[in-house]
Formats: C-alpha cells, sequence, structure tokens
DNA sequence: AATGAATGAGCATTCATTCAT
DNA sequence: TATGAATGAATGCTCATTCAT
C-alpha cells in the first residue's frame, strides 16, 4: 500500500496533513459515499489533482484514516489503565478513556458501519474490532480469576461494553449537554453488567 | 411520505410489494449508495420505468423500509411484554424479543448508521428511535418507583440497552455459532447493568 | 461479452448501429485513445450516458469493431475465390477484393497497429490474423502441389502478402488518384512473389 | 524541430541521451498514448519538471526519435548498397540490412502507424518515409533500364517492398524462432515480386 | 401499467505541463 | 540543473430520473 516515499519537504507534509483531516471530517459528516474528492480539496483550496499526490486513491485515504482511528484508539485505552491494578477499575477507565478519545478525535467512528458493509474496509474494521475486543476480553479473563468479575461469557461482555460504548460516543454524547455525566452513567451501566459484586462503585 | 393514492390492482400492489422487499434485502446487504435502482428493478424482472410508478425516488422507498422496520420493531417489543407484570423482566423480554426480531426480519438495521449521517433519514431514524427509547424509560421508571431497578439516569440507561442491543444484532447474531446463547448473555449483561438487586436472574 | 439482450426496438438498434459506425470511423481516423465517447456521442447529437445503454465500455466497442472488420475481410476473400479453380489465381482475386473491401468499407484497418500493441485487443487481432494467413496458406500449399506456386516458406509468403496488401490499403489507397491501378500493381508484385511461371499474367 | 541550444555539460548530454532512449524503449513497448511522461523519468529516478528542461514537449520528444529511427534506417541502408553494382542486388542488400537494422535497432518501428494517424506527426513519418522510398525508386528505375527489374510502377513497386519489410519487421521477426530464415524468404518473395527473370536469386 | 430509450449532472482518476525554490 | 508541488482540463463511466410510446 505503501508506495511512494515521497512527500519530503515541510510543506507537502503539511499539505498532506491538512487533506487528510479535512478528509477525515467530511468522511465523519457526511459517510465514506457522500463525501466527494472535490469537497475535500475544494476546503483546502487546491486542485483536484494535487489530491491524487498525496493519496493514490479515495480508498486508500479512507483506509488510512480507519486504521489510524482505530489504533489511536488502543493507544488511547492503553494509556488510561497504566498504573491500575484492579481489572474491574481497568475496564471502567478503559471506557471512559475511550468515550472522551472518540469524542474528541474521532468523529469518524460514525463511519465504521458503514466500512463494515464494504468488502475493502470491512477487513480493516474487523481486524481493528478484534484486537480491541481481545484487550477487554484479557482484562474480564483476568477480573473473573480474582473474583472482581462475575463468571460468564467474556467475549460476549467485551461485545456488550463495546456496543454500549460506540452507541453512546457516536448518538449521545455529541448531542448531550453534560456528556460527563452521559460518560459516568455509561461506565456505570457497563461495570454493573460485569461486576460480581452487588452495585456500588 | 407521499402515501401513493394508486395501485389499487392486487397486481399492483403485489409488484409494490415485491419491489419493497427486494430492495430492503439490497439495501441491507450492500448499503444506501451501493445498491442502485438498476439492481433493485433487475431481480424483479421488470424495467427501471416502473419503479418510478411505484416509488417516488429512491430516497421515499429508502425512508418507507425505514419506517417500516422501527414499527415493526416496536409491535414485536409490545407484543413481548404483554402479560408481564415486572418492569425488569419487561425489560429482559423486551430485549430478548428485539434481538430476535432484529435477526429474523431485518439485516435492514445494518443500514440504519448510514442512514444517521444523512439529512433526510436522520430525522426518521432519530424520531423512530427516540420512541423506541421512550418505551423503555417508562419501564425503567416503573421499575424505579417498585425497586427493581437500581436509581440512576433511567434514558441514560435506555440507550445503553439499546446500543448493545443494537450492536449485538448486529455484529455478533449474524456471525454467531449460537445464536441463543448470545442473546441469553446479552439479557443478562443488560439486565445486570440496570437491576438494583446483587446478581442473578 | 454479450450480455444484454436488449435494444428491442427499431429505433435502439438503429441508434446503436449508428454510433457504431460513427466510433468506427472516427477510430479509423484518430486511432483508439485520440477518440472519445464524448465526440462519438456528439455525432449523433445524443447525450453521454446513452453510449453506455448501447454498450457496456469503449474497450468492448472497440473489440466489436476489430472483430466485425476482420470477419467481414474473410467473408469478402471467401466470396472473391468462389467459383476459381487455380489456387494462384485464387490468391489474385482474394487480394483484390481484400483491397476493395478494405478501402470501401474500413478504413478501420488502421487501427490494427495501434490494437496489436495492447494487452485488451492484440489477442482478437491476432487470433483474426492467423485464420486470414491459415486461409492464405492452404491455397499456395495447394499451388504448390500442382506447381504454379513456387516452392518456398508458405507461411512466410502469405505474411508477405499480407505485410504489402495491408500496407497498400492504408497507406497508397487512400491518397492513389488511380487506385485501380494501384490495386492490379499489388497484385502483379504479390503474384510474382509466389508464382513458379517467369513472368506473365 | 526545435533544436536545443542548451546542454553543453557532458552530464546534461548524457541525461538528455537516457531519457531519450528509455521513452523510445517505452513508446515502443506501449505506444505514444500509453506512454506517459512519469513512467519515462521513474526510469532514469529523476523528477518530472527535468523532463521539461531537456525536452520542450511530449511531443517534440516523440518527434525527434521518429526522425531519428527513419534516418537511421537511411543510412543502415546507404551502408549495405555500397559496393554493390546490380540494381537487384542492391535492393536485395537494402532489404536485408533494413529488416536486421529494425529489429535490433528499432522497436521504434511499431509506433510509426500510431503516429501516422495523428496530425502532427502524420508529416515527419511521410517525410522520412517518402524518402525511404525515393531511395528504393531510384534502384528499381535503374534496374529497369538495365533489364534486371521486369518493367512496371516503380513506385508501386518500392511501396510494395516497403510494405512487406516493415510488416515483416514487427509482426514475424519479433516472434519468428529463426528470423534468419525470415529474413531470408522475405528477400525472395520481395525479388521475386520485381525481377524480369524467372525465379530464382 | 409497462417498456426501452434518453438525459445530464456528477464522480474518481489521469496526465501533460508549469512553478517556486 | 534539479526537485517536489501544483494546476486544470479532460476522460471514461455511473446513476437517479424522465419521456415517448
Amino acid at each position: 500500500m505503501r508506495i511512494q516515499p515521497k512527500h519530503r519537504t515541510a510543506k507537502g507534509r503539511a499539505r498532506r496533513k491538512a487533506l487528510l483531516e479535512a478528509a477525515a471530517e467530511i468522511f465523519a459528516r457526511k459517510g465514506y459515499h457522500s463525501t466527494t474528492i472535490s469537497e475535500i480539496v475544494r476546503t483546502q483550496k487546491v486542485s483536484k489533482g494535487i489530491f491524487y499526490w498525496y493519496f493514490s486513491s479515495k480508498e486508500e485515504l479512507f483506509g488510512e484514516i480507519l486504521r489510524e482511528a482505530i489504533s489511536g484508539l488502543r493507544r488511547a485505552q492503553a494509556a488510561a489503565i497504566e498504573g491500575i491494578d484492579d481489572p474491574l477499575e481497568r475496564i471502567a477507565a478503559a471506557i471512559e478513556a475511550s468515550l472522551a478519545y472518540i469524542r474528541l478525535n474521532m468523529p469518524m467512528f460514525a463511519v465504521f458501519e458503514e466500512a463494515l458493509g464494504t468488502e475493502t474496509f470491512g477487513r480493516i474494521v474487523k481486524q481493528g474490532h478484534k484486537k480491541l475486543i481481545g484487550d477487554t476480553v484479557a482484562q474480564l479473563e483476568e477480573g473473573m480469576r480474582r473474583g472482581t468479575v462475575r463468571r460468564g461469557d467474556a467475549e460476549m461482555m467485551a461485545h456488550a461494553i463495546f456496543g454500549t460504548m460506540s452507541y453512546v460516543a457516536r448518538f449521545i454524547l455529541p448531542f448531550s449537554p453534560q456528556p460527563d455525566h452521559a460518560i459516568a452513567e455509561t461506565v456505570r451501566f457497563c461495570v454493573a453488567g460485569i461486576s460480581s459484586k452487588p452495585k456500588e462503585r
């Protein structure tokens, strides 16, 4: 996929980044199909041709954005759980961090579903997905061993958490007047859903 | 929006329905943009012109499918909770019924996200959404009053439930070797997330 | 390649034929690459979209023209030699008929060379070529058996005849003030090149 | 047409030559239109801008290659006939030399036809053509005077010879397992086609 | 009701050429 | 000389929609 070792000058790198970010924003707002190269370059006031100097196709661009979004999320989660010992708390922290990350950095997540349906992007999304789920499953199993997480199908739990999280990030947070409250409630819901202890936390 | 006052004959109604169902199937499989009128009519071996005799536009067709999917889901939920008294159990039953319904009847749900992003369909989906959430909120509040549901933001809980549910329906059920297990685990997760009692159910 | 059993009405068939002929003429004049769909449809004063109702691509169109040109030439040759017994005379008649055919019906032959170089069309041209050469080789071998054609590499002779012929058709006939003279001279040259007898004919 | 008065340094001249040769090879392989400046410069690992330092346009570059190919052919022919007295033998020698020359030095000849069709290059090719034909006509007329070449239209004979030759060079030699045999057969065919004597040579 | 034909705006992509450094 | 960046016109093709019959 990576063919060209170009884009050497600072100006070039800046332009590429600007195009990438503009594209991410428009993709997030309109979806893959409704986003046109024309619109992307128009926001940067450059010619259409230059797009193809920096990206080999619309498809490749979208793939890059997708991959970056996923790996950014994983990094955010990894950073959030560092130094926390209890698996339940790690999961809570990861959820919180994920929601914050998605909210701040990536309206892009909205396009995941559309991408999932396609031949080309489905694989990318599914791969990222699998990794994210795997991360959570590891925590859950550790929690079950320690007794803080109720016994059950760890993978299904991870999916449920992910589903809740991605839904809230996309449909609630962007419109919520008190996003922090929404985040806290979501964490509470998920933790209650997997905890072995009565309620509370 | 436009309710066609035509299509009086039985043959006409049958044709319209056939087109609608063919369209739903293709939309679900390929998404809104990648579905073409050409393909829809091809499956029915009719000319493209005839499509515009039965539907005024691609948009209108999709809207109709969307609305039907949502109202079908609501009907399924309503039927499922009938005769059950405890709100927690009603919710559990509704989740179960919803998952079953989506699984059987509506790959269409996969296109919701794509629709949400658009100017035109976003409203439709959001409206249906609001109703579905409202249904659940009513149950939750009743449960809080009765003490079976833990105190908290009922709307956020409803959202969390809906998020989990729609995620599982789309990404887990279609690929799961034991869908019934997946449904049961999902119900368990959600109920645990809102229940005021220790664990169980 | 043939997918659609459409183009059913007389008007449709007429339009397709008109587009095909217009395309053949422009291809012949400008070559494959320099011919645009825009120009083809412009000559018929129809929209660009309609081109794709009748042809699935520029490539397919060109292939069809190519195949038709080749098979037309073979038919012309076959018709010309009918009823002639002596192989040498058959060849002479075939050359004459070919030149006449190409001159009248097919400036298209000019594009053969361009086509030969391409991945896609090379095969088509080569196939037709092979058949045409095979036809001539058969005559030559018969002539060698009967003693009217000098012994030698029949295939190379056939190639030489074909080369002379196609060159004359493309570069001489279109500009010659006396095409019949040019045709006669070409026949004379080829016959002399393969004949076993002194000069004459 | 434009003779560049620059490119004084040895390095510059070398670069120009390298680009020219790379271009010739690609033109020959892919044809004029399918050859891009990008590809040409890529083979030399230089930037696209530099191309326009050495050549004023793609067109000019191609014209230069065309002219060089033609004059090279004429030189090869002239060298081949030197010291031979009989016109028939001179022609035979010229054909042989031409075929060898084209085979070794110039896959470029394949692009002649494509060039012929264009406004811009047609003139160049035709001019070179005329000279080559003129050379042969002179020999033929001398041969007719001396009685070794049969009476007839010398120009048409020259064309026929050229046609055979260019066809063989392009379509037979590159694929022939015994090119020398093919060359000999071609010479035999042409000589027989113009000779006044029975057969032989 | 139904069809084949037709439209036209729009899209991703390519490429010869020019420019600033 | 040399480069990476930029331009802009053009191209093949798609597709929702309309029309004449």
